[in-house]
Order: C-alpha cells, then sequence, then structure tokens
DNA sequence: AGAGAATTGTTACGTTTTTTTCCAATTTGT
DNA sequence: ACAAATTGGAAAAAAACGTAACAATTCTCT
C-alpha cells in the first residue's frame, strides 16, 4: 500500500518538484496551497505524511501543525525560508517531527522522509544500503567514498551526489531536468548543459574509457542512464 | 531487553529531543510534563531510569523524587535550570544518583545514563571504549586526555567532544549541522562557521601540519570526517 | 561579588576548489 | 550527408574553506 503525502506550499514550482519525485518513488501525493486547504485536506483524506511550509497564506504554518497535533501524530516536516526566524526550536515546540531550511534538493527530503517513516514504525531497516557495489566499484554513502578496483576516487560533492541518484535507479533514464530537479536545489535555474559538463566529468573519473562507458551511457535524445549489465 | 527510561519535564522541545536520541541508542522512553502524571506513570509502569526535571507543575521534582526513593532505588538523574539550587541535589539530600544543568548537549546525556546504568547493574552493555588509539593519538574518555606520540595536549571542552563524536564515527561524515546537533547545546542556533573554527582549533592542537591533517579531512561541499588510513 | 583568564562564538577576507558558462569539435540518427 | 545532439576544453563565476582578529561568554580564583 503506497504511503500518502500530504504537500503544503504556496509555490507552485516547490509543489511540482516534490510531487513529481515522490510519486517517482512510488509514494501518493497531493497538495495543498494554503493553510485552510491543507487542514480541509488533512482532516477529509488520508495522509501517512505531511510536508508543511511555514508560510503559507490564509492560516500559518504552525498554526496549521498545531490543529494536526490536537487529533494526529502524523508525521510532520516543517519547510521554511532561510533566514525565517522560525528556528528549528520554533518549529518543534509546535509538535513537528523534523524541519528543514529552503532551498533544499530531492535527495535531501527523500533521506529526511526515509528516516522519519522508519523512527515512526517503529520498525527499522527498510534502510538504504549503505555500501553498493556495482562491477568493481564500491559506493559507500556513510563516508561518500567511492573504490574502482581498489582505487579511490575523489569526487566532488554534485558527482557524488549524481552518482547516488543513478546508482540508486539503475536503468532508469533520467532527463537534464529531472536531474536538476533531483540533484540540484529546487530553485535553481540554471542551464541544461550543466548536467553534460557533470556527467562528462564524473565519467572522467570513474570509467576507464569515458568514450565507452561501463556505467553512465547516453540516451540519445532524452538523457542519461546507470546500468550495471552493458 | 530495552531499558525503559521515564523522561519527566514540562518543556516538549526536551521532552522530544531526548526522546528521539535515546530511541536512537535503543533505549524505550515514556514521558510525563508534571510531577503527578509522572507519579502515576512510575508507579503504574516499570522503568529502569528516570531524568526528572526539578520545577514542574503541580508537584516538584523533589517531592517527586522523595515518593519515588520511598519505594524504589531506581537511578535518577535531575535536571536543573542554570540558576536553581541544586546544593542539596547535589548532596544528594534526596536521593537522585546524579544531576545536570540545563542546556546540556546529547553526548552528556548519552554519557550519564550509560555511567549510571552500569553502577546501578554492575554490567554494562555495548560500552564504548574508555581508551582509543589511533596512530599515535590516545584519547581516554574517562579523564577527557588525549596524548599524542607521548605528550600530553590540552583539549577544551567542546574540542574534546568533537574529537570523540569523530572518534566514535570514523570515516563518517558529518555535515556542519549535524556536528551542531550532537556537540553543541539542544537550543543553541548559532552559524555553521562556528564549526570551522572549532575545527581548525582542534586541528592546531592535534594535526602535526594543519594544512595537511592526518586525521581530520574535509570533505569538500559536504562537512568533516575523520579517518585512521589516509 | 568582581577581576582576570580561558573558552567559545562572530565576522571579515584571502585562497582554493568547484560549478557554470561558452563555444568549437565531434558524434549520432535519419 | 545533414541536422540535431553530445562531448571536450578552457575560462569566468560562484561557492566553500581556512585563517586571523576580535567580541562575547563562561569559568576561576580570590
Amino acid at each position: 500500500m503506497a504511503k500518502r503525502i500530504l504537500l503544503v506550499d504556496d509555490e507552485p514550482l516547490i509543489i511540482k518538484g516534490l510531487k513529481y519525485t515522490l510519486e517517482q518513488e512510488g509514494f501518493e501525493t497531493d497538495s495543498a496551497a494554503d493553510g485552510e486547504e491543507a487542514l480541509s485536506k488533512f482532516f477529509s483524506g488520508n495522509y501517512d505524511f505531511i510536508l508543511l511550509d511555514v508560510m503559507l497564506p490564509k492560516l500559518d504554518g504552525i498554526t496549521v501543525c498545531q490543529r494536526i497535533r490536537e487529533h494526529s501524530n502524523v508525521p510532520i516536516i516543517m519547510l521554511t525560508a532561510k533566514g525565517e526566524h522560525i528556528d528549528k526550536i520554533l518549529g518543534l515546540e509546535y509538535g513537528a517531527d523534523d524541519y528543514m531550511t529552503k532551498p533544499f534538493n530531492i535527495l535531501e527530503v527523500k533521506a529526511r522522509i526515509k528516516t522519519i517513516m522508519r523512527r515512526a514504525s517503529g520498525t527499522q531497516p527498510t534502510e538504504a544500503k549503505k555500501v553498493i557495489r556495482v562491477h568493481d566499484m564500491e559506493i559507500n554513502s556513510v563516508n561518500r567514498a567511492v573504490n574502482l578496483g581498489g582505487k579511490d576516487v575523489r569526487l566532488t560533492a554534485k558527482e557524488f551526489d549524481l552518482l547516488q541518484m543513478f546508482v540508486n535507479n539503475r536503468g532508469k533514464v533520467f532527463s537534464r531536468e529531472a536531474m536538476l530537479e533531483t540533484v540540484w536545489k529546487y530553485d535553481y535555474t540554471g542551464d541544461a548543459r550543466t548536467v553534460d559538463v557533470h556527467i562528462r566529468r564524473l565519467r572522467e573519473k570513474i570509467e576507464r574509457n569515458p568514450a565507452q562507458p561501463e556505467f553512465i551511457f547516453t540516451k540519445w535524445g532524452v538523457g542519461y542512464y546507470f546500468t550495471d549489465k552493458d
């Protein structure tokens, strides 16, 4: 049974990004653009998780959080813009389970949701693997280290995030836009060519022969994908 | 069998933080928000440990402590805000085993609970090593002393906490935010640059050449990590 | 309680590293 | 072969880090 997530934010861009990626992850999502809509949806629907912006039209996020808490222990992550003096303490005091500062990227969101889901359900594992092996490549997400045929490979933060995204979705073709939404902050408005450059450098580091990749393949006219069977 | 801890405090934030961390450590927790609830929970439930705030609604912590002591020797740590008269508690006149001054940090809490649990039960579960050696560095967590190649190194409290956090999680990359949550007091909402400065000072003391660290490495774009294999 | 010392936190700035942009060369599919 | 898409090199821009100097806070000792 798919988990249902309620996304509450008045910026359509954020809703769109979250919606897209979380649905790709197998969640069902629904959204609300202001505090009143959030409450009405929450009480009529049945949600397993809530992502709740603090600044909302009509009814602010903290009030929404409190109202929900009067009736439910559903996990809530609060979203705050950087600089909003809703510091963590305030947010947690009203019963939120965690908070995130905007802008964030999808990888972060997924990690937080998984952590909190696990904590809430009591059952632990279902945890993403800490070390992943593909051919002779070993990817350690705790150390953020990559080893290729016995040799350590030094990746930058973005390169590692990209690789991680690929490896966790082997075979899946990502468009450049999808990659920008996953690995970059949601408000990033850069060029899609940027992705090409990062792919190139990632290949230079993990492919023995970047012109004939073993790991990261080009899907002409679409994007890139990672696979272990060539 | 998991140890059960009763948390008594009227500040939801503190309950929340303690609950989270102690459950991560494998304890079961339950909480009470005032003195009466504390007593009623204590006498109906079965707890292995109690964290008890002094200032409580309805019935103060000292009275609660006395009442419990009339019936049980369960270990009790009292929590006091700074400035409260704790001398009497210190003398253990009311039967508490230890006390802590708010605000505290998570490392402190875990350490105290473990110490007292061990003293109380005689046996000690999953105890962290007292003396850890990495290369020619020796870290003694009992007297909080560090010796490097035969020479004693004087670390401040924060520096030692940081080092301890690192050494107990070798290889793991910590973001600045994660460090602030682990090593700093729970109500600290300072800047991430602060972490950099402490890292620098720690490096100045334990690294022969801070520009080319042997122990504490920078993970660009992410944070810092400690490792024994360079 | 208060002076002085030590520790901790803040800010600003130079340096290094990463990220992005731009454009030409090359490859790919029809 | 042609057009569209990708790749590669290099320079510009941005971000992250290290350092130092200073401010604030806490601790210590009288």
